[in-house]
DNA sequence: CTCACATACTCAACTTGTTGACTAGGTCGG
DNA sequence: CCGACCTAGTCAACAAGTTGAGTATGTGAG
């Protein structure tokens, strides 16, 4: 019941089609909410029909007609009340630790996972900067801060980038820990 | 199919029952994969009648019977296949972060939540660190690292702790945002 | 001219994960 | 000796998330 909120907290950037809310997720909420566009669209569907948002067709003319979806005052008013009730921490859930739980079983392809981690998280940390460049437009950090009407965004998108951070901090760890027990294990062969 | 690449890992520390795993999952798969007693027992009897575990019902005097799980050797085979494959990487998946996208529309209830957050972050920093002390049980990092005969428990200990730590700072962060806004909001009325 | 790719969706089936209530013996405090 | 709590589970129902295939139109590259 999660994604309905994702959704909502997505257009309060203005009206969407469930095709842009599928590929405007990957730039502003899938750090956090990942989903398919599957997902999206039975979600909007089943938002419609309990009046969260409306649809308002919009034909265009060499393209399919889409559906602009915006929040009505009933669906501002159930995100308010998303954001007003209490927030269960979560876990990880990542396959890669339950990988690393188990890496002394199997150090090589657990290494190779981690390095091919390592370079996506970096990958995924110049996306964001890239990101955050764009939000700031020019401004300093401290000016947008203060100044912007929405710091939302800006705030989730900081806490994806520390979470990449980490995880290319942790992956370069747990690296060179199995690194140097390969070489004990294998010197006094 | 993950929680069950999990329960794999976690009986690499030796055989245990149901509710033993409902239980140590708390202190050591948790940081990345929680789950009910009954998401447990579902998936022990179908790894079960898959052949990756065997049971071995343990009569107790005082007690209600249990029964034993141990990995048969196929199900070590499944979690050296499980290690080897590729592991898609995974978003945060946390409902503060929606409500903090939306933090805009509703400032003083994302700002509880926030301290709560940050409380119970702490709280769990505290219970890691005295994990960690007791798997070093008196040897320096340096020396366990290399010298014990299973080092993944300790590495996605070491995940969790960071990744709650930056729950803690980035709370932090948004709350000194959220309050200078607050000011600046509410000043020139 | 054709084939791949982008837009904008829909349908159906499936696997996972969550919630709540229930059984049944034993232990400990007041 | 009564009620609360701990061990060790089971059952049923539901909600959420995932996968895969299919439709229809238009654009651009070779």
């Amino acid at each position: 019941m999660s994604l309905r909120n994702a959704v909502l907290a997505a257009l309060l950037d203005g009206a969407a089609s469930g095709y842009d809310l599928a590929k405007a997720f990957d730039a502003s909420v899938a750090n956090f909410w990942m989903c398919t566009p599957q997902q999206l669209y039975r979600e909007l569907d089943r938002m419609e029909s309990d009046g969260l948002i409306t649809a308002r067709t919009v034909e265009q003319e060499r393209r399919p007609n889409k559906r602009l979806f915006s929040l009505t005052p009933s669906g501002l008013e159930a995100l308010a009340q998303f954001t007003a009730a209490e927030h269960k921490p979560t876990a990880i859930r990542d396959e890669l630790l339950v990988a690393v739980l188990a890496a002394d079983t199997n150090v090589e392809a657990v290494k190779a996972s981690l390095r091919e981690r390592k370079q996506w998280a970096e990958a995924k940390i110049a996306r964001y900067e890239r990101l955050r460049l764009r939000m700031l437009d020019g401004r300093t950090e401290e000016e947008f801060l203060v100044g912007a009407e929405r710091v939302g965004p800006y705030l989730t998108l900081l806490r994806g980038l520390s979470f990449e951070r980490d995880n290319v901090r942790w992956c370069a760890r747990c690296l060179t820990v199995l690194e140097r027990r390969g070489a004990r294990l294998d010197a006094p062969t």
